[in-house]
DNA sequence: TTAGGGTTAG
């Protein structure tokens, strides 16, 4: 029998006839009995079964006709807690509901019914109803046990605890964040740990991937943690540039939050440096000192190194800040920036005083940023000369310091000495990443020593791949194991390899993975052997790389070179099919083989080729249509 | 918190 109760049109409950009480069609005659052990709110010695059985007199199923006597239900308060307790614990979370509401609205004994109220058995309810997937009934009883004074937190025990965990989970998982929030916020209200809740870092992720920051933000209010949750959400709209949704979330905070946050405040400079935005981030600094808001050293510092490119505001925000290490860190970047090398000497100098008196330490950052001032500043030997520093004072050089070392050397054209500083890095335990292979590449290039860096780009690929600790490919940070090398094929036992070292025999070897730029550099190094490179392209697919606009601008220039104008046309429109659009420099190079072979006529056609496409011609691309006098 | 690096036309 299908019974749809009283005004509550969405209660609707099916029956069976056979356990149909008609005696409840009129005002009930039988009521509970008043002495029957009901556990009560304050009770939790009775199990739910013992309790449920405990109330033999209340039929639940009276319950579809309860709205339609003339009977106050609050008149009686043991039977109406009795008859919603039952409710409850039949998974009838409305009909309790409604009960409970009844009593709010009558204005009557409110405490008295509450503390006649089976707790046990509404939990019972609530995990029913929570197995079911009915949330919004749970919801709902919250809602209405808080306004009778009774904490919603109480009437979940460890299991409806669990459930409901996994229901958010559900609820997350299937993408309705929004449902999710909706949750958290009127369950943050009841005191629930709404960190237990949900996985954080993927609700925030969501709502980052939708640009959504009202919902991020509205999500951060929910747990005690906030100010955490706020540097995520601006952290991650940085990552997406979306520097818009990051100020958002930064004033949510700080109007959110009592007192200012050390930490949402230099997350949102960072930010600001990240979105190329300096600008904004030296008007969150001032607007934050007009409001004598006293600044750590770390937002300065990120104020610094966000400014660093400003040389001069740098310098004045260091003369009001603290300076520990890193500050000087940060100056010597902006220094190196500014191409101020005597000024980053100077600093070095003063750093390495301080050490001396014991105020602060160098570290390997600061060495490895004046490497990096010496290196701009092509005063190579005073980047080895840092070397013997680091030694002296102890500083071991991490991957980062021995790449600069060797960029120190290449820049400066010494390719012996940046192959040593190699092979040493090497022996050092720590593996160059694919960027530091094309520095030696290049400089061999540079060098005028084509063979070499071919017999090194195969020495490398040779080399067996080794487990290297840690998890970063590129090779920061990381070490190469000690594997025994006895037993494996050593870079060293290549025929082909280059390192002359009586020391060579026990370098180790590194997981070397090429990119589209060493196919380039190799590809430069072939000189005009157009095959030759023409198969280094075809390889470079084979290994999964795509060739960008430059491998195809070097295969038209070594076309053009070999002689072959038509194909080197023939190039710029593959290129275009394969999806590269030509970009100046592809057309420039074709208009300079069209110019060296006196033709003119396709010289001019090319150019207004480049135009039609509506690329701009900048000043190479003039010079070699106005070297057409010469020819 | 902070540090590094590669390629094309001329």
């Amino acid at each position: 029998m299908r019974v749809i109760l009283g005004s509550s049109s969405s209660a609707i409950v099916t029956a069976q006839t056979d356990r149909y009480d008609r005696r409840t069609e009129s005002k009930p005659k039988h009521k509970p009995s008043s002495n029957h052990s009901v556990s009560k709110l304050s009770s939790s010695s009775s199990s739910s079964s013992t309790v449920s059985s405990s109330i033999p007199t209340v039929n639940t199923y009276q319950a579809p006709l309860l709205s339609a006597v003339p009977w106050d239900l609050t008149s009686d308060h043991r039977y109406c807690a009795d008859l919603a307790s039952k409710l409850a614990e039949d998974g009838r979370l409305q009909d309790f509901a409604m009960i409970v509401e009844s009593v709010v609205v009558s204005g009557g004994n409110a405490s008295k019914f509450v503390s006649m109220l089976c707790v046990e058995l509404v939990s019972c309810g609530i995990v029913r109803s929570l197995r079911e997937g009915r949330i919004e009934c749970v919801v709902e009883v919250l809602e209405k046990v808080d306004k009778l004074g009774v904490a919603p937190l109480k009437l979940f025990d460890g299991c409806g605890m669990k459930l409901l965990r996994n229901e958010c989970r559900r609820i997350v998982d299937s993408g309705e964040v929004e449902k999710f929030v909706d949750l958290a916020e009127v369950l943050a209200g009841f005191q629930f740990p709404i960190k237990e809740l949900g996985n954080s870092s993927h609700i925030v992720q969501f709502c980052v991937d939708k640009r959504d920051a009202n919902l991020a933000i509205r999500y951060a209010c929910t747990v005690p943690h906030a100010h955490v949750l706020f540097c995520i959400i601006i952290r991650e709209f940085g990552k997406k540039r979306d520097l818009m949704s990051a100020l958002t979330a930064y004033e949510a905070s700080r109007k959110y939050l009592s007192s200012p946050n050390m930490y949402i405040c230099r997350t949102i400079i960072d930010t600001c440096g990240m979105c190329g935005d300096y600008m904004k981030s030296r008007f969150i600094y001032e607007d934050l000192l007009c409001q004598n808001i006293t600044l750590n050293i770390y937002v300065f510092n990120s104020l610094m190194n966000v400014n660093a490119h400003d040389l001069k505001f740098t310098l004045e925000v260091s003369m009001v800040s603290w300076r520990i290490w890193t500050s000087y860190n940060i100056l010597l970047k902006a220094c190196c920036l500014a191409g101020r090398t005597d000024l980053a000497q100077e600093i070095y100098r003063e750093v390495k005083h301080l050490e001396s008196k014991g105020v602060l330490k160098l570290d390997v950052f600061t060495y490895s940023t004046i490497v990096k001032v010496f290196t701009d500043a092509k005063l190579w030997q005073m980047a080895l000369k840092v070397k013997e520093d680091m030694q002296s004072a102890d500083v071991t050089p991490n991957t980062i310091t021995w790449s600069s070392l060797i960029n120190a050397c290449a820049n400066a054209g010494l390719v012996e000495k940046a192959l040593h500083l190699f092979e040493e890095m090497l022996q050092a335990g720590y593996a160059p990443n694919s960027q530091c292979c094309n520095i030696l590449l290049q400089a061999c290039v540079e060098a005028c020593q084509y063979d070499r860096a071919f017999r090194l780009f195969w020495s490398w690929k040779q080399s067996p791949t080794q487990e290297i600790s840690g998890e970063d490919y590129d090779g920061n940070y990381n070490r190469i194991s000690s594997v025994d090398h006895k037993d494996k094929q050593c870079a060293t036992d290549t025929p082909k390899f280059v390192l002359n070292s009586p020391h060579s025999s026990f370098v180790k070897s590194f997981p070397f993975k090429p990119t589209t730029t060493t196919y380039n550099i190799l590809m430069k190094a072939c000189g005009t052997d157009y095959y030759r490179v023409k198969a280094l392209m075809d390889e470079m697919r084979t290994v999964g790389l795509s060739p960008n606009h430059i491998s195809w601008s070097i295969l038209i220039d070594t076309c053009g070179e070999s002689g072959n104008i038509k194909g080197a046309l023939q190039i710029l429109k593959i290129m275009r099919a394969d999806g590269v659009s030509p970009d100046v420099v592809a057309y420039t190079t074709a208009i300079k083989v069209c110019v060296k072979r006196k033709e003119l006529k396709l010289a001019f056609s090319l150019f207004e080729e480049m135009k039609q496409y509506q690329i701009q011609a900048n000043l190479v691309c003039a010079q070699d249509l106005l070297s057409v006098n010469d020819v």
